[in-house]
DNA sequence: TGAAAGGTTCGAAATAATTCGAACAATGGA
DNA sequence: TCCATTGTTCGAATTATTTCGAACCTTTCA
């Protein structure tokens, strides 16, 4: 049988401030952790602002987000789970994400 | 007479979330906007960790991070005098600041 | 006035990040 | 078993960011 990849996530001792910063200054990244908060969401779940990007695209951003250890992705029968690392951050950061998730953006980046 | 350029700074109602975010993900700006929790300084007082780096690179630093909101930089005689825009990214982004700064960092991005 | 101090801006080169098609892999049903 | 579903990964092209020298601008002070 075997299973799908156990793709790489940094332990919470490992997180970097400016690395969690940069995975959110993306408007579209920003826009995934958000649609997090109330629990997780299988991969096809999140939505991206543009229906139409492919999905090796979806997939890399999902990846920044994963290795800066902002969200984890565990195998999912054959679709994904993505779920938030809050415990990890309010550890790690304490405030950092209620301030950057409760925040209004009328003015994204890009 | 005349006098030193006024730079432009986006207005408290422009700051953008990610864009702030994104200026402070590097870690030497991070390291710049913490060398202003005091105080105004001086651009001459605040340290890079490379102290050999050119002006025209840090003045570029300095550019990001003003024109994301996260710093003001005004003339101060010949020289421009550096804080940061606690008021307005407390009114925009409540909490933020308070956690960036706060966090400590042992595992810098690069 | 002349020149040094302290910075900004411009342009080009080097680096880094993003995008996306194609190839691949595991799962779940028919 | 076969194949559609749901992704990940690789590589190449595009785009964005960073770096830094050179030119330039004010201010200060001798």
């Amino acid at each position: 049988m075997s299973s799908s990849p156990d793709l790489p996530h940094p332990e919470r001792s490992e997180l970097s401030l400016t690395t969690v910063l940069f995975a959110l200054s993306d408007p579209e990244r920003l826009a995934i952790a958000r649609q997090l908060v109330d629990g997780p969401l299988d991969m096809a779940e999140c939505h991206l602002s543009n229906p139409d990007v492919p999905k090796s695209t979806k997939s890399h951003l999902m990846k920044v987000l994963r290795t800066a250890g902002v969200v984890r992705n565990e195998a999912n029968g054959r679709a994904r789970r993505l779920s938030l690392r809050r415990e990890d951050l309010d550890a790690r950061f304490p405030g950092l994400l209620d301030a950057v998730l409760s925040a209004d953006d009328p003015k994204p980046k890009a």
